[in-house]
DNA sequence: GCGACAG
DNA sequence: ATCTTGTCGC
C-alpha cells in the first residue's frame, strides 16, 4: 500500500509535540470501516545495540486468524525512546513495512497506546492517521490513567480513566495473566476495539496478530 | 521540586 | 526494547 509523507522524522521533542498537538485533530473515534477480512499485527524489535530499528508487519485473515502475509523492515534508528514519543521511534520502520505488504489490513492492531496517552496521540492514533486505516492500541502497561483491577476472567474490562474522561479500557484477555491496555487509535469506537481484540485473541494473553508480529520483529 | 513513564 | 536459564506456581 502506497503511505504520503506528512511530516518530517528527525526532530527535537518540542516539534514532536506540535505534530502530535495536530494530527490529533484529525483522529476519528466513531467506527468507521466495513467488512473486516484482513487484520494486521505490527510489532518492532531493535538490532546492533539499538541502531537499528526493525519493523514486522503480519497479515491474518479475519476471524480465522490464519496468518497469510508479512513484511518487514529495517532502518537507522533516529530517535531516542521517550515516553510520550514512542511512534517517532518505531512509525518510520513500520511505514516501510506496511509499504511492502501486498494484502492491505482493514484493521491495525498497534503495540501500545492510541487515545490513552498525555495528549491523546499515542502510535495507534499516529498509524492510523498516516495510513488512514482503522487502528487500536494494544499495550502491554500502562502510560496515563488510572483503573481498578479488572475481574480474574476472559473478557473481563475496566475504564481507564485519564483527567475524567474514559480514554481506554483495561482487558483480560486470559485468567491469571495482567491485562491488557486497550485504546482507539483511529476510526473506531472503543467498544469495537475491544471486541476486535478478543476476536483476535485466542488461548494466549496477546492477540494472535501481535504473537506473529513479536517473532518476526524478533528472530 | 518530586515521581511516573507505551516499547 | 534488550541482556538471558532455570525455576516457581497454578
Amino acid at each position: 500500500m502506497k503511505i504520503e509523507q506528512r511530516h518530517e522524522w528527525v526532530l527535537t521533542a518540542e516539534a514532536a509535540i506540535v505534530i502530535q498537538q495536530e494530527l490529533s485533530q484529525e483522529v476519528i473515534t466513531d467506527d468507521q470501516f466495513g467488512t473486516v477480512n484482513y487484520v494486521a499485527g505490527i510489532d518492532v524489535g531493535f538490532e546492533a545495540e539499538g541502531t537499528i530499528t526493525r519493523a514486522a508487519v503480519a497479515i491474518l485473515k479475519y476471524p480465522e486468524l490464519e496468518f497469510c502475509d508479512h513484511a518487514i523492515a529495517r532502518r537507522p534508528t533516529t530517535f531516542p525512546y521517550i515516553p510520550g514519543f514512542l511512534s517517532f521511534r518505531e512509525v518510520p520502520a513500520v511505514l516501510d513495512a506496511l509499504e511492502q505488504v501486498k494484502t492491505s489490513p482493514d484493521l491495525l492492531l498497534c503495540d501500545g497506546q492510541g487515545l490513552a496517552h498525555p495528549r491523546r496521540f499515542g502510535i495507534a492514533c499516529h498509524l492510523g492517521i498516516l495510513t488512514n486505516l482503522p487502528a487500536i492500541g494494544v499495550g502491554k502497561s500502562r502510560l496515563v490513567g488510572k483503573h481498578e483491577e479488572p475481574p480474574d476472567q476472559r473478557g473481563a474490562w475496566v475504564p481507564l480513566i485519564y483527567k475524567g474522561n474514559t480514554i481506554g479500557a483495561v482487558l483480560r484477555t486470559r485468567p491469571g495473566t495482567k491485562p491488557l491496555y486497550i485504546s482507539s487509535g483511529h476510526r473506531i469506537r472503543l467498544e469495537s476495539a475491544i471486541a476486535y481484540v478478543m476476536g483476535c485473541t485466542t488461548k494466549y494473553r496477546l492477540p494472535e496478530t501481535t504473537r506473529h508480529a513479536h517473532k518476526l520483529a524478533s528472530g
